[in-house]
RNA sequence: GGCACCUUGGCGGAGUGGUUACGCAGCGGUCUGCAAAACCGCGUACACCGGUUCAAUUCCGGUAGGUGCCUCCA
């Protein structure tokens, strides 16, 4: 079991990572909005979330438990709900637009090489109705909750007067007072929305709260504090999720669950265009169909540690694109021409590697000690015991598509033709036949040794 | 305005109180029949000004510029 740090926005400073429970790390990765297609800056995090758990799993050795929710009832949902179906019942509208969007959400991830199969569980809000009704009950009982002209608010003032604390993850002392905007019937400020009231036209569950209906939908935060707490646990180990979402999104998921969720918090950094944040409301963003190499864009992301802000451009993802085929051609080589033996230099290496990774998932760091594996130009079975490790953990993929180039259709002969040619130093032909292997997809060099072949990509 | 943070070579981007990060691109060389790969070297990298220190890109202070959050947000 290897020991791995992370940094924890809860203290902000890098910690030990000891799950409660050493059989089994609970994590919950705050999932999409589906009423639309994301962005490559929304699929930042999840590739984060992704190489996390990887890291965890592979590196750390433990066994992990993954959900990541689908937010499937909220304002953006309905207004894009009643947009795009507006012939059907605000119901049916609602629930076919999730289908859709979950449905082109989870192509996306897989495009990027987040490992589908990891994620045990990913729950719908619009499932969760009942859970989250429940626990607003419990925060009413608790005089933590109020009604006002229909919908449910959460009192943050009555929160902090029962010994609650606020703020700890966005640095927020109080709620900026001069920021009240007087749309709604809130106490105080800070106070936020568990359950709103139905508007016309609007999909709704009815609520009996102390023998009162409040015909209605969830609030964001209860939501996943709902689903997370049902799935994992009261407390869990891991919360991932973007900057953007400290405050007030995970502030308040934890004030609803008094004060304890996760142990710790582990948020990316954005992902930058134009010198600045990409998002759908700057209207600067990019979704993963105008982009022609999606594990490109896996590298590109991991190729900046999570906490920093990334720049995106064209020009770095085909940047990242020419290493990842550079990569591909590596693996191959080692795939076609296998040398017994191993490499003097590779425990340390293989050491190294993991350590950046243990070391809050310092990616950069370990993409650095791959290149080093590289260079030493070796195609040992340890080589390549660690390459299929560095894929794993990665998540690039590099084997997908690794085919045994001797067994394509006539290379074994050009193969020996080419070393006869070379023999009688008939370099014409020899290039010839390069050229030859080349239409064929493979590529080959001349070594003390003999040709070596691989897969051109 | 409040809070947090950033500024590294053509681009991207780690890291460190004294030694080459790394990747992508460029140039020169070794090797090669030619290539390829690999290796060696080059383009005076750490915003600016002070301070601490034997030594600062790396710590402290200031200046300039930039980013994020301040209830849509990954």
């Amino acid at each position: 079991m290897k020991k791995i740090t992370l940094y924890n926005s809860l203290t902000h400073k890098k910690e030990l990572f000891v799950p409660l429970d050493e059989e089994l790390v609970t994590m919950y990765s705050c999932g999409p909005t589906v009423y639309d297609t994301v962005h490559i800056g929304n699929l930042r995090a999840f590739i984060m979330a992704d190489t996390l758990q990887r890291a965890l799993r592979l590196v750390g050795g433990y066994e992990l438990r993954w959900v990541m929710n689908i937010t499937d009832i909220d304002d953006k949902m309905i207004t894009r709900a009643q947009e795009k179906y507006a012939n059907d019942s605000p119901e049916a509208g609602l629930a076919k637009l999730a289908q859709e969007y979950e449905a082109k959400f989870l192509q996306d991830l897989s495009a990027v090489g987040v490992d589908l199969d990891e994620i045990a569980a990913f729950p719908h809000a619009t499932d969760y109705i009942e859970k989250m009704q429940k626990l607003i009950q419990k925060l009413y009982d608790q005089e933590l909750a109020y009604v006002a002209d229909g919908s449910i608010y959460f009192s943050l003032d009555a929160y902090t007067k029962q010994g609650g604390s606020y703020g700890v993850l966005a640095h927020i002392a109080e709620v900026a007072q001069a920021r009240i905007d007087d749309q709604d019937q809130k106490q105080g400020a800070g106070d936020f929305a568990l359950w709103k009231a139905q508007k016309p036209g609007e999909p709704h569950w009815d609520f009996e709260l102390n023998g009162e209906n409040y015909p209605g939908r969830p609030g964001w935060h209860i939501e996943c504090s709902a689903m997370s707490t049902d799935l994992l646990g009261k407390e869990f180990d891991i919360h991932t999720g973007g900057v953007d979402l400290k405050f007030p999104h995970h502030e308040n998921e934890i004030a609803q669950c008094g004060g304890t969720l996760a142990r710790y918090w582990v948020h990316n950094e954005h992902l930058m265009v134009d010198e600045s944040k990409m998002a759908k409301s700057v209207g600067n963003f990019v979704k993963l169909e105008a982009i022609s190499y999606p594990l490109a864009f896996r590298l590109m992301t991991l190729s900046a540690h999570y906490r920093s802000q990334m720049d995106f451009s064209k020009a770095g993802l085909e940047a990242a694109h020419a290493r990842v085929v550079r990569l591909r051609e590596w693996a191959s080589k080692i795939v076609n021409n296998p040398q017994a033996g191993t490499s003097a230099k590779m425990p340390q290496l293989v050491k190294d590697f993991d350590a950046a990774l243990a070391d809050d998932l310092n990616t950069p760091q370990a993409l650095a000690v791959l290149a080093a594996i590289e260079s030493t130009a070796a195609r040992t079975e340890d080589v390549y015991a660690f390459l299929l490790h560095a894929d794993e953990v990665l998540g690039l993929h590099i084997f997908e598509v690794m085919d045994r180039v001797r067994s394509y259709e006539g290379v074994e002969e050009i193969l020996a033709r080419r070393e006869v040619a070379r023999n009688d130093q008939d370099y014409a032909l020899s290039d010839e036949l390069r050229d030859k292997l080349r239409e064929l997809g493979v590529g080959v060099e001349d070594t003390p040794d003999g040709q070596i072949v691989w897969q051109l990509f």
